[in-house]
DNA sequence: CGCCGTTGTTGCGCCAGCGCAAACTTCCGC
DNA sequence: GCGGAAGTTTGCGCTGGCGCAACAACGGCG
């Protein structure tokens, strides 16, 4: 197995504050791993064998009830650590993984874990960092879902993907991974019929334009105003 | 200002793995501060100028969005951690803190953080630990405001809350501190209305028993069947 | 190139829970 | 002991969004 060149990665959070010979010490311990689009990463209460971090694709992890009803807990997009099960000290993995498109990914054994943040205790302070961000932006999420609109909470989530993995294109920003109005569904906490309606009703109005598991923002700043409308309010028509 | 005894704190997962001359250190650096009923710990959006532990008390994290709703993000029981948003890269607090009853808590400032950190790295992995385990409930409760109804919601979080600061009384089990209708529905994402309706409800069943502020589990059990509740069964009928 | 599974669209009826409003109870300070 | 503030209860009407159902469009595969 090649080894990994260190500068691919040395700007990664992960990775801050770490000379080249630290981080070609930590490089050795990884492989790097393929996985096809639709293939699982690992699954929800399977054993946590590895962490990761994303080198290439888009990973989707969910959650799965006992009832059966499906969660999306986020999109890891390149650069993006995952699986980091032991070090916040789950002997199992909490979601499933599922790479969405076809995606590279650099494992470690979970065992390796306590050894390295031994001998490289920033590792700890940086992955601090990132499971503090995680917890922000799921409170963040949780204060939306108890407090907005589904119609608002669509547009947040697709402001958000945007953001974190879009492309710009011809007419607007696009998704870069495939995206079921399902998925977003899951996101959002409501249901794919009233994410097909919402989608349908912003397409007519020209804010977006989308296809089978493609969405592209053609008006991210009028999708914007419409995030953090106070519902009674209404969007300026739109100009034929 | 009395330094603290360390025996009352040396078992908090916080200092796990600490002997008694590095946790005496640590101590040395803390004040212990008493918030009285109602008052305010810190404030959203102020200078993140400590990180606490709470010894006797509850303390409740809040946030509010720039439309003025509130939304409580968890209670803080004795023993636990709060305010460490230095610690996850923040340089002021996301929440705003409120003490909901007389409270006494060590106070650390946020500035010697990195300093402690660097001579203790235990703290940082077992601060890891911590803000895993807030990152896994608060993904618990992103799927159950996504997947449940709102009766289910209220059963969990009242459990949760008895778990987490229950008291045994003579009829059961009481939530241990002033928590009113408007808490829990900020707790759940509904209205106090709503959750009036519903704790009336469960108190004609006999489920609870609850006045201003004050709530008392009498049969936790059937609580929790009804929190799991799949919407359609209905609660075997109550023996008068 | 045609079949079939997956994904997306849309109409319709219903209901859980919200918004509003008003009354009542409990607690606390003076 | 009184008055006011804070918390709770309850009725009523409305509606956002869900559940169901049927259909349409797309794309991969043989």
């Amino acid at each position: 197995m090649a080894t990994v060149d260190s500068s691919l990665v040395a700007h990664l959070p992960l990775f801050a504050g770490f000379g080249a010979d630290e981080l070609d010490e930590i490089l050795r311990e990884a492989r790097s791993v393929r996985f096809p689009k639709n293939n699982a990463v690992f699954a929800q209460g399977e054993d946590a064998h590895s962490f990761f971090v994303l080198l290439h694709g888009h990973v989707r992890a969910s959650k799965t009830t006992p009832t059966g009803e499906q969660v999306v807990v986020r999109y890891v997009a390149p650069g993006e650590t995952f699986g980091v099960a032991m070090a916040i000290g789950l002997q199992r993995y909490p979601a499933t993984a599922t790479a969405v498109d076809d995606s590279v990914a650099l494992a470690w054994p979970s065992a390796i874990w306590p050894r390295l943040v031994a001998k490289f205790p920033a590792l700890a302070t940086n992955t601090l960092q990132t499971v503090g961000s995680r917890l922000q932006e799921t409170h963040t999420r949780v204060v939306e879902m108890s407090t907005q609109q589904v119609e608002q909470r669509v547009a947040h989530a697709l402001l958000r993907l945007a953001k974190q993995s879009g492309r710009k294109v011809e007419h607007g920003v696009e998704i870069d991974f495939p995206i079921s109005r399902q998925d977003i569904a899951q996101m959002t906490g409501t249901t794919l019929h009233t994410v097909s309606r919402i989608l349908s009703g912003w397409e007519q109005l020209g804010l977006i334009e989308s296809g089978r598991q493609r969405i592209v923002l053609r008006e991210p700043h009028k999708l914007f105003s419409l995030a953090e409308q106070i519902p009674g309010e209404s969007l300026p028509p739109v100009r034929p």
